[in-house]
DNA sequence: TCTGGGGTCCTAGGACCC
DNA sequence: TCTGGGGTCCTAGGACCC
């Protein structure tokens, strides 16, 4: 019997966040829009933009003053987080009308397996049912892609918007995938390119066919999993529960003017602070390891860690090392771009029981010791510790680590 | 006055231990 | 008397993605 292969969908939300503002004022819909940082300061840049501002040359990170160079009559309009994110959680919350097996990627973006729920359906059918749901029920556009794993069905997601469904078979790589430019290829980026182009890489397609050892060579490990994707290997599972595993938790601001001062320096830290320390309580995690970012005038940024011998998680806890790994590495120059960033994060449940078994080892471990001091003692005789400090010093000449050892075998 | 803010993963060197 | 190799942790930086 044959093993059928799985079927994975990828849902792209289209232009999110300028879908989201049209399903919510309807008069803007078929208008160029932008959404933008801070559209009162100098500094903001587009997030993202209608496909009427698209076609005005309108481009995301695009810096506003040049958006509008490219298009005066834009609508600019103030990112509204909030209404995103809840959009978002409705979004997923259709998709997981139809599997469990869903993983949110980024606020617009998820994969779901739906290999054990299509049944009899059309693959296709049911990705229409799902990208209609999503659009009568919040008024959004999205992409789907259908595929054998999760890079085919990114690939796939990618190819026809807005409201496509795109089927990319394994043996359709060939005519689908491999004509496509390399910089294209999601997992390779600017500096990916460059390296790629330089020993004449132009397309997916000579990526896959080059051999792995050269790509080894130029892009360590990476080489060889792009060499895998490109031909339409990749094994990742789609993981539900991947969203709540965080790695890190930070804010970081771009000031509205380079600064040097000291005591304003200061009360950004204690607002970033604030920030993570809020947010931590909200996911109920602790950290072990606070970073802080400093971006200069010139652009130069560099990233300064502690790994604390304790857990925090209040503001004051944070801005405290924060501001002490400032005062150990700020070279005075004036300052661009300030950020806070907690890691190591554990959730605060497991926390006691991380705690707990500390403990108990730490006992066990003393328990231990003690033991064999007195197994050494009566060996040796009393003086066989000369400075007998604590019981962890005890143990520091080679003969007594042996005996332990020795001791511990038993 | 060109270029945000949220992340993840990988690399590489040094310290330290066995 | 001079020196291996593996593993883990910590730190800093870089590439990439949305």
């Amino acid at each position: 019997m044959k093993r059928k292969g799985r079927i994975i969908y990828h849902v792209d939300m289209n232009s999110f966040y300028a879908s989201v503002e049209m399903a919510y004022r309807p008069e803007l819909k078929g208008k160029p829009v932008a959404i933008a940082g801070n559209p009162e300061e100098r500094r903001g840049i587009v997030v993202t933009s209608s496909y009427e501002a698209r076609a005005k040359g309108v481009k995301t990170t695009m810096p506003l003053w040049q958006a509008y160079d490219h298009y005066p009559e834009l609508i600019v309009l103030k990112p509204n987080f909030d209404r995103y994110r809840e959009a978002s959680r409705s979004m997923f919350s259709i998709l997981s009308k139809f599997t469990p097996i869903v993983q949110p990627v980024s606020i617009d973006e998820g994969y779901m397996d739906v290999t054990d729920y299509v049944g009899n359906r059309n693959p296709v059918e049911l990705a229409k049912s799902i990208q209609k749901r999503i659009l009568d029920e919040l008024d959004l556009p999205s992409s789907i892609g259908i595929a054998p794993n999760k890079f085919l069905a990114k690939m796939a997601s990618n190819m026809k918007k807005p409201l496509g469904i795109t089927v990319l078979r394994k043996r359709e790589i060939k005519d689908k995938l491999w004509n496509l430019p390399i910089g294209e290829m999601y997992g390779v980026g600017q500096k990916t390119e460059e390296k790629l182009r330089k020993i004449d890489i132009e397309t997916i397609g000579n990526l896959a066919q080059k051999d792995v050892l050269t790509l080894k060579n130029l892009l360590g490990i990476n080489g060889e999993r792009l060499h895998q994707r490109a031909n339409g290997i990749d094994d990742r599972p789609v993981d539900p529960d991947a969203v709540n595993e965080f790695k890190s938790i930070g804010n970081s601001t771009t000031l509205p003017y380079d600064m040097t001062d000291q005591t304003e320096i200061n009360k950004v830290f204690m607002q970033l602070s604030e920030k993570v320390a809020a947010r931590m309580d909200r996911k109920g995690v602790v950290s072990e390891n606070i970073q802080i970012m400093i971006r200069y005038h010139d652009r130069k940024t560099i990233t300064r860690s502690k790994q604390l011998t304790q857990f925090v998680e209040t503001t004051n806890e944070i801005v405290t090392i924060a501001k002490q790994l400032f005062q150990q590495h700020w070279n005075e120059e004036p300052i661009r771009l300030l950020g806070v960033t907690a890691q190591h994060l554990t959730p605060k449940d497991e926390m006691a029981k991380q705690l707990d078994l500390f403990n108990y080892e730490k006992d066990a471990e003393k328990e231990e010791l003690y033991l064999a001091v007195d197994k050494i003692k009566e060996k040796y005789g009393k003086d066989a510790f000369i400075k007998p400090k604590d019981h962890q010093a005890e143990l520091n000449t080679s003969f007594q680590k042996d005996f332990l050892n020795e001791y511990k075998e038993k």
